[in-house]
DNA sequence: CGCTTTCGCTACGAGTCGTAGCGTAATACC
DNA sequence: GGTATTACGCTACGACTCGTAGCGAAAGCG
């Protein structure tokens, strides 16, 4: 999207550190303020630069909470530990510590929100933050299918619509837990999820004894 | 919570009416400008009521709309289709279909995300909303346990933990499918996803033919 | 060194917020 | 029926935020 050098550009470039401190004070004041009354006039003392170089940069509130928050999910990881389950538990644990901080609770619904009525924000949400981390579904179903845990895909088509579907399923599942339950997406509570993401409901639920 | 009769209260009764127009209002503005532009005045412009009286019945924007939104929810029904991957189906469509309208999409998410820093409203929330439609996945259970469809749940501190977990999955990838990915929850998407509650990804995926 | 772009700062009109104050309307109690 | 009590509609208000315009200065590019 925007190059950090600018390239063949003339003239004074953009400051890269001013970007830095001011998605850093953006997630600063969703901590303080919440997503409400965070505003831009606030963000920028915090970040030690003029209100109107934040007008420059973003066209408003949302998209630069988009950009602040999208930043806070580039540090998912999938580890590999030896099984799909094991894998699922780890890193829908992660999703749910970043999902746990404050800045990302109220800043993440509530672009999600906006971006019901403006179809410009929604594309930059799934491309900074859905698409991006997608690839951790298919890394995933990828590996377990080396191992043997999954059958194999024959049609892409449907391979695209079932990552798609677990996608839905996993971050739904997490974010409606945490937001909407306001309880805690621990060891147990994971647990439970994956055996019925992997084996479904129907099937005997205590498989693997408690631990 | 408000008793519609005010029982032995003296003076001018609050005016039933005027409720009702307000939360119809207050959808109907959620439509026309979506959350962020909807203002309380706009809302009692719409009415044909005073500002000062929407203040003096709720305490701000937030618990407005929760009520406006709630009132949504109440018309989904658990309807008998005879087998526990019908039924549910059947109300995840309809729970789909709310959400797809433009009131429940920017209006739901946006309160969700102030309860983040707003305990009363996430209370208000989950008493008025999800508690109360939590009653479908109990009387889903009920009936597919008694068709011997789902094991019967011996302890039941786990059996209320399974339901909302499961109240989580569902309500939590019907929302990331139609608000995240923007992506209609239609037949095709149910059948795939209740195949995944239901019995899970390890399992053989294309039980049923295409249709 | 000039050209170009960004930056910090100030100021501005427009719009919204939530409340106070007033006179009036509608009901419960006696 | 009279009176107390509460709700209602209306107007006005200070405080705040918004997004932009305009200015001089700063920082790279050629």
């Amino acid at each position: 999207m925007q190059s950090s050098t600018h390239a063949g550009r003339a003239g004074r470039p953009r400051s890269a550190a001013a970007d830095t401190a001011i998605l850093a004070a953006t997630r600063e004041a969703l901590v303080d303020l919440g997503w409400s009354r965070l505003t831009l006039g606030d963000v920028a003392g915090r970040a030690g630069v003029a209100k109107t170089t934040l007008y420059r940069r973003w066209a408003g509130k949302n998209e630069l909470v988009v950009d602040a928050v999208a930043e806070l999910f580039d540090e998912l990881r999938l580890p590999d530990r030896g099984s799909l389950a094991a894998d699922i538990e780890g890193v829908v644990l992660q999703f749910a510590a970043i999902l746990a901080r404050p800045e990302a609770k109220s800043g993440l619904m509530a672009v999600v929100a906006e971006s019901t009525r403006d179809d410009a924000l929604r594309e930059r949400i799934r491309t900074s933050i859905v698409e991006r981390q997608k690839r951790l579904v298919l890394e995933g179903r990828a590996r377990a299918q080396a191992r043997g845990e999954l059958p194999p895909e024959t049609d892409p088509a449907e391979a695209a619509r079932t990552a798609d579907l677990i996608f839905d399923v996993v971050a739904g599942a997490v974010v409606h837990r945490t937001l909407v339950s306001a309880q805690p997406a621990d060891g147990e509570w994971v647990r439970g999820f994956t055996q019925v993401l992997l084996w479904g409901l129907a099937s005997r639920p205590a498989e693997s004894p408690a631990g």
